[in-house]
RNA sequence: GCUCCGGUAGCUCAGCUGGAUAGAGCAACGGAUUUCUAAUCCGUAGGUCACAGGUUCGAGCCCUGUCCGGAGUACCA
């Protein structure tokens, strides 16, 4: 209806040669305004320097409306043009959604089209902590919505397993590996002070107890790496998250982008030597001050390789780059993106999601964390407390620029105040009825049903809800941002429990309405369905 | 100081590129179950959309300034 109404609209403006390009279509808050409403007329009064009324009826006046589709329209102060959508055409939708399927709310927008999702990206340092938790599902889900709208998607995890916080990786765990021994040796300066450190020496004494203060830091460090690997592969396992691509920032100094890069930069003339370092005259290009790309140790700042890194990301050709990144990693972006720009690189179809931080909560108390120190919560510890389902739920359920307060009492709560459970019930209500129908001989049959028995107020209202589901990938697609999904969710949800307590499903004296009603429920559970794939949450048949 | 994010009901937050009477959940109070799962539904109450100006037919949303909270402002990542 929608795209039918664009295009019916856009036609007649053009007709009128009146500009169509600020044209927008939106649900009104209330069904008594219509099914959908345009402003256009408002907002060509000032162009056109008419009355908003006198417009909207010139516009109406010349435009054929098909009946199956549009009901009825009406002009309305101060100038809203609303459009009601006839019964046929709500029975049509339903029955789109019946024939999709597994699929309904799946779009074409990015046919033939690839995209980048890069997230999560922690260094194997440590176990993947709470705050990571929110970026990692983030990121996941963003990419459900992409793929769902058709974007081939490659999930890409960036890690850096060389430089200075992975040596001092290896000497912490020397140290817990000397301690073991009996050998006590100070953990270095800003080492890795956390326990898991304890449980990977002991695994390393177990199976090369022959390693010693003279043993080169490499084998620590390889070791170090290769474990912590394994921890953060299953947390994210754990929570349904597979990464296509683990690109190892090392691979960009084997294939020489580092050093291409500097040259790149060097022949714009934006690099200098000052103190021993190498220089990006960041100043020139609107940022505050200048950075640095290579300290004077001759290491590289983690902003050389970010920058390399993304040239390669525009080089393999994404139509669509996401990168995650927490509030911490908000300065690094502009830098990189002024670098591609002065490189002559196309990067206007790189996007950046940043989140805001999470702020974890027991008993209304804030849990304080540190990374680096022995005292953070590990998105392990979270799963094991709450369950995959709800931590997936809680860390979008917030838009990702507002901080998050992931309440452990309410995520712990297997009750009604549970939004997922909510979720989740109704899915499981669906099922039991249709159990319950199969038991009382009324088998569910779909094709015959006769969808134009459902016509009361909260049946249509429930209709039109599961209609807008497309609606709301599409708008997260567009936004990059995917709260709207699970609020829009619960809506659904709502509407269904609304539903069920004004109306019976299966009513042997009416068999037709029981058909009719069953096929409604089929159409609104593959909607739930569907939602909670993309969100990566189960649907239970039961609960 | 500068940059970024936020400030909306008692609490946690929505509010889609400015649109119709500002919404939801939780908490509070009151109701609904001989009935397909009450893990549900309905109702009541709760608001100076931080503040002050501006832009216009119209501002929670855009612009300017101020205040408050958070993050950043490294030759750490």
């Amino acid at each position: 209806m929608n795209e039918y109404l664009v295009k019916l609209i856009t036609t007649r403006l053009d007709q009128l040669g009146w500009p169509a390009e600020r044209l927008q279509l939106s649900r009104p808050k209330s069904t008594e305004n219509g099914d959908w409403s345009t402003n256009i007329a408002m907002v060509l009064a000032r162009d056109l320097k008419r009355a908003p009324n006198q417009i909207a009826q010139e516009m109406m006046d010349g435009m054929e409306l098909d009946t199956d589709i549009v009901e009825k329209f009406e002009i309305v102060n101060p100038g809203f043009i609303n459009f009601f959508q006839s019964t046929n055409y709500l029975k049509s939708q339903l029955k789109l959604i019946l024939d999709t399927g597994d699929t309904f709310g799946q779009n074409d927008t990015g046919k033939g089209l690839t995209a980048q999702v890069e997230f999560v990206s922690a260094n194997p340092t440590g176990p993947l902590t709470v705050g990571h938790g929110r970026q990692t599902v983030l990121g996941d889900t963003i990419a459900n919505i992409l793929s769902w709208s058709g974007y081939a998607v490659t999930r890409e995890y960036y890690f850096n397993n060389a430089g200075r916080q992975m040596r001092l990786l290896g000497e912490s765990l020397k140290a817990r590996y000397m301690e073991l021994k009996g050998q006590s040796i100070a953990l270095p300066d800003g080492g890795y002070e956390g326990e898991y450190l304890i449980d990977i020496a002991q695994d390393l004494l177990d199976k090369s107890p022959d390693l010693d203060n003279d043993t080169d830091i490499n084998v620590y460090k390889e070791y170090a790496e290769k474990s912590i690997f394994a921890i953060i592969k299953t947390s994210l396992e754990r929570i349904g998250v597979i990464h296509d691509v683990f690109y190892n920032e090392r691979s960009l100094y084997d294939d020489g982008k580092i050093d291409e890069v500097l040259s790149l930069l060097r022949d714009k003339g934006l690099l200098y030597e000052k103190d021993g370092a190498t220089w990006f005259k960041t100043s020139e290009l609107g940022i505050e001050q200048d950075r640095v790309l290579v300290k004077s140790s001759g290491e590289p700042t983690y902003r050389l390789p970010d920058i390399a890194y993304h040239r390669e990301k525009i080089a393999r050709g994404f139509d669509l780059v996401v990168d995650i990144f927490g509030a911490d990693h908000i300065d690094a972006y502009p830098d990189v993106l002024s670098a591609l720009k002065v490189m002559g690189l196309k990067y206007e179809h790189i996007n950046v999601v940043i989140h805001q931080f999470v702020t974890l909560l027991r008993s209304g108390e804030v849990v304080k964390m540190s990374t680096r120190k022995a005292n953070f919560v590990t998105l392990d510890e979270l799963i094991d407390e709450v369950g995959a389902d709800v931590v997936r739920y809680f860390y979008i359920m917030r838009s990702a620029s507002s901080h998050l307060n992931f309440d452990l009492d309410l995520a712990k709560r297997q009750t009604e105040e549970n939004p997922v459970f909510y979720l989740q019930y109704a899915h499981a209500r669906i099922s039991s009825i249709f159990r319950r129908a199969k038991e009382r001989g009324l088998e569910k049959d779909l094709s015959h049903a006769d969808l134009s028995l459902l016509d009361e107020e909260y049946t249509v209202a429930l209709i039109n809800k599961a209609l807008e589901f497309p609606e709301v990938v599409d708008h997260c697609r567009r936004s990059l941002e995917v709260h709207h999904l699970p609020g829009y969710l619960s809506e659904l949800a709502t509407a269904l429990h609304k539903f069920y307590t004004e109306y019976k499903v299966i009513d042997l004296e009416q068999p037709a309405l029981s058909q009719a009603r069953l096929a409604l429920l089929e159409a609104i559970q593959i909607t739930l369905r569907n939602g909670l794939r993309i969100l990566g949450i189960s649907a239970p048949v039961q609960m």
